[in-house]
DNA sequence: GCAAATTATTTCAAGCTTAAAGTTTCATAT
DNA sequence: ATATGAAACTTTAAGCTTGAAATAATTTGC
């Protein structure tokens, strides 16, 4: 590692640093607001929505791991809330003939409806809280952010 | 409240809704390697961090209030951060002539010295974290961002 | 002056979160 | 067949988070 011409880099990363720290703010401020609508109208929270969004867009199912690196979260999380949403019967862990270690977990009938509900009301927040960001840039951010991820991605 | 061209409006919400997720995903992905790294080399955590990086802004001070405006937490989460923070010998509290329901939080010398060490690799994590981002784009992503803000700002 | 409303903070219960340790099951190599 | 290790998941302890209720001090309106 050859140290680059220090005042550059340093700039550099004082503008990372400023970046990182609007992007904190602008996801903490709409998370909030979020978070807030969905206790308000549905008495239910993020990471519940969250589980229930990703097992909406897999009709078969997700094993506990699935939905842990999906979700980005820790897989000892997950068991907590789908065994929440399992307790209020919008989910359902099916086990698995094959193998015994996992199961499969899918949203129930009525998981599914509740979530297509929820799932308007929560489009229609965003649109709301995002309204001040241009479809033009709103396409430009999605842009960055997803050369972000793929430059990201298998890291580690 | 008159009905705009719905497909139009489904369509910018989409958008606007995929540019949620994807900031969602970057700001978290970003948060977890911070909390590790924290957590690793230094044995702190965000919240922590966060609190101290506000303090270390106001040599003079801040009230409990000011803290959590400045965090968008509740103020119920900062007396248990403060609380950890002043157990460790990091931050005091001092009572106040004036107004005896508040008191000033503040870094001590010790906080003061172990901020400025962490900070100093927080600021190297993100600008590697953020490397591929380039400067430009940082700076064009800074002032969405913050007109974003703005707009935002003076709402509820 | 004093009751009522407001402000600053803490306490509390419930839930979210992580990292680490533990359990059960499966796969592999003797 | 049987140990050894890996994989999938759960449990646990500590800490973070919220919203609501409680406490205490100040300010306001009569």
């Amino acid at each position: 590692m050859v140290a680059g011409p220090l005042p550059a880099r340093s700039e550099a990363g004082k503008d990372r640093l400023r970046l990182w720290i609007r992007l904190l703010r602008a996801s903490r401020t709409i998370e909030a607001e979020l978070r807030e609508r969905l206790k308000k109208e549905f008495n239910t929270t993020l990471p519940r929505f969250d589980v229930m969004a990703a097992l909406y867009r897999s009709p078969e199912g997700m094993l506990m791991s699935d939905l842990s690196r999906f979700l980005l979260v820790s897989n000892g999380n997950v068991t907590g809330i789908v065994d929440r949403l399992v307790s209020e019967g919008l989910v359902a862990r099916a086990r698995r003939n094959g193998d015994r270690r996992t199961s499969m977990v899918r949203l129930t009938e009525e998981g599914s409806k509740a979530f297509a509900v929820i799932a308007a009301a929560h489009e229609g927040w965003v649109g709301e809280l995002l309204g001040t960001v241009s479809e033009e840039e709103a396409r430009r951010l999605i842009g960055m952010l997803n050369s972000f991820r793929s430059n990201w991605e298998g890291r580690e």
